[in-house]
DNA sequence: TTGCTCCTCACGTCACGTGAGGTGGC
DNA sequence: TTGCTCCTCACGTCACGTGAGGTGGC
């Protein structure tokens, strides 16, 4: 696929536009007419056609040659639209979760620990608290971890 | 909504079920020739309407009512059954993502510790499997917290 | 018997595509 | 001037809905 600038050039005229999609370029004034292609205009007001309004002409014929009205075509674009923003968000929480599950992985397997040199100072901050016993520090071995890559 | 068995009953006779989905009973007739509904059949060949199958005459009306033909309507069942799938997916995935995410906050602020009694055994089991400096156990106090509850 | 069901055939209506016809600017 | 563009109007075709007409079983 060819990369496109934001606001794409429009190049082709109308009969040149319905030879690329297949159809007549009456068609195409029709299909304009109940807005489902807008081409841009030129200054002396003559449509001009860009790669996606041809991409999109040609998902249209596609459409109608099934049989496929267009008012069917409209709200077909439409879903096909919506379907494929929810694919896409689909995708895109998928990898999320797969991350999320990874680090989980890695984490639960080691320990976010205070060394034991803090110990004299966490045995003072709990005291000051007034824990009760069940809340004191208490004091643990972790197992040798590998270290977290993030 | 009201619960319904897996084979749920066809309770409506055409003549009904027209009534009901607002529709000509001859318009069934050609609905089911075109393969959009299929209603049960009795012993007696007349054809029999679940209540699932007037929800469909109803979204099928709702469709031809904005001008949609049935070639149209029949891709935008299928369209939409695709989409509201991909939403419950999408759905579910972010409640997984939130859960991991939540559990990725509470186990990185806690630990996978061993009590300080077992020091020993862990030593030993060190030592027996000739680990480097780096991979020495460690001691740690782990700050109280509170239980993980699933 | 009545009122439904079944079916097929036919026709009115409407959407769509496209041709005709006349205009105007590169 | 030629060949495009613009537009509107009109018509052929086809899908759809539905009415008619004749059948048969609760």
């Amino acid at each position: 696929m060819a990369r496109r600038p934001p606001n794409e050039q429009a190049n082709y005229v109308i009969s040149v536009a319905a030879e690329l999609a297949g159809v007549h370029p009456q068609t195409l004034r029709v299909y304009e007419r109940k807005g489902l292609v807008q081409p841009q205009r030129t200054q002396g007001n003559s449509r001009r056609y860009s790669e996606q309004d041809i991409e999109l002409l040609r998902k249209i014929q596609e459409l109608t040659d099934e049989g496929i009205n267009l008012a069917g075509v409209t709200r077909i674009l439409q879903l096909e639209t919506d379907l494929s923003r929810a694919k896409a968000r689909l995708e895109r929480a998928a990898q999320q979760l797969q991350t999320a599950q990874e680090q989980l992985q890695i984490v639960s397997t080691r320990s976010s620990l205070v060394p034991l040199r803090d110990i004299r100072r966490i045995r003072r901050a709990m005291k000051s608290d007034a824990l009760d016993s069940a809340s004191k520090p208490r004091v643990f071995v972790a197992p040798p971890v590998t270290p977290i890559d993030q």
